[in-house]
DNA sequence: CTCTTGCATTTTGTTGACAATCTGCAAACG
DNA sequence: CGTTTGCAGATTGTCAACAAAATGCAAGAG
């Protein structure tokens, strides 16, 4: 056993130390969906992911009703459960809700974020300019994980641990729609950029009020912009 | 067996036909956590609930892994599941995001409400005029449930699923850090109702921009109040 | 041919038992 | 006297078996 080893062992061991074997389930069930491991719609059989876990039905149980409090999974008694399938007016109403946290994820980040996190921000924008004009064809997911990893640190820098527990529930949920539709694959990379730079400049300038504004509007016309990919105008909700 | 044994069997058996045992469990503790029956920092043992309920420890512990998720409980391995406490900093922080989904509700509301609700919501308001006036030292409980019923008739009035179980999560979550300090008994009364004639105003006057405006100020004033009363200058989140 | 009925299989719901961990206390040690 | 060690009981974590319900299919009735 050298040193990799017991460093290894020694991971294993806090893992196991402080995460029950439903926490691990949840988590990981919880990564598949949201990579689309897990396709929406599909049906999770209680023993096949227990084996597949190496564990028995009792912690994959726990997990589901967890997954089922966060709005990923969906639970029809003695049916089974399955990846909850996001419609299109679902997506539209958790949009909203979206675009009120970010609004206020905007404020308390212009408020409390300090440099070093702007600088992050910057180089974020950054590369994700150079993947909108090389390579949006050929690698659409690699701007993806950029744009998720942009907003995730915005909403850390709010400052604010329930806002940042909501926000990242409700982009989970949102993940399923845009996992189940493939949509915002081609569109708006070059208009996100030009938002996120603006975002960015509001945030930096410490400018509560503008960054409120910019990442709201931001949201709402992501929103905008599905619809208009799918023809349906906006329909439940008209500004 | 006359009928109203046969109604009371048939009610039984549509509840059995339709929920398990563990959401059966999840919406009592539920109920038990929100009304005060079990105070927060309890520590709730998992056979005593079992047995109490009248199930066995599975669905129990199926039921804390959504209250977990719910943000009502906190899991620690090995040691138990206790009702979260809810710190000052935490209330204030779920406060802010109260604020803005409230806002949301305002202008939703504002677009979407129906004459019969507006009507349902001035009737609240009259009673709540009342309570303020007569009873308020006698009964703070019985406001307080008329101020729910009007925020929770106004989410319902916005139209957006998502938006409505949010806003009841956080609302939960807020109850805990309530019931814990029994906060918000003598005051807020009289401010409160004058708040709510003008949200009632606006929503029925269409006007978006102000009942949004006035729903999250609503919200703010009431973190703002519990700060003074406790002498915490708002402490984290200077505005 | 279509629809219903009945049975075998699969899957979920629930339970009780066993293993692992923690808690409290008392005895032993320095 | 304070600290540590070692049980004994209680509590949680996990599992496997049993009960109940749903599913799929084939046989039979109309």
């Amino acid at each position: 056993m050298d040193s990799r080893h017991r460093t290894v062992a020694a991971n294993a061991f806090e893992t196991l130390r402080e995460h029950s074997l439903s926490s691990l389930a949840q988590h990981e069930l919880e990564r598949q969906i949201i990579t689309g491991g897990l396709a929406s719609g599909a049906k999770l059989n209680e023993a096949d992911i227990a084996t597949s876990l190496g564990v028995s039905r009792g912690p994959v149980r726990e997990a589901f009703r967890a997954l089922s409090q966060a709005g990923l999974v969906r639970v029809e008694k003695n049916r089974g459960v399955f990846v909850r399938q996001v419609s299109l007016e679902e997506a539209s109403e958790i949009y909203e809700v979206r675009a009120a946290l970010e609004g206020l994820i905007g404020k308390l980040a212009a408020r409390r974020i300090d440099t070093d996190a702007i600088g992050q921000l910057r180089a974020l924008v950054r590369k994700m300019q150079a993947h909108g004009k090389l390579h949006t064809q050929r690698k659409p997911e690699a701007y993806f994980v950029l744009n998720v990893e942009f907003h995730d640190l915005l909403a850390r820098a709010a400052g604010n641990d329930a806002l940042l527990t909501n926000y990242r529930s409700v982009v989970n949920q949102l993940d399923l729609y845009r996992r189940a539709t493939l949509s915002s694959s081609k569109e708006n990379i070059p208009i996100s950029t030009r938002d996120h730079e603006a975002i960015v400049d509001a945030v930096a300038l410490r400018d509560e009020a503008l960054a409120e504004r910019l990442m709201s509007d931001h949201v709402l016309q992501s929103r905008a912009r599905l619809h208009l990919a799918l023809g349906t105008p906006v329909a439940l909700a008209p500004s």
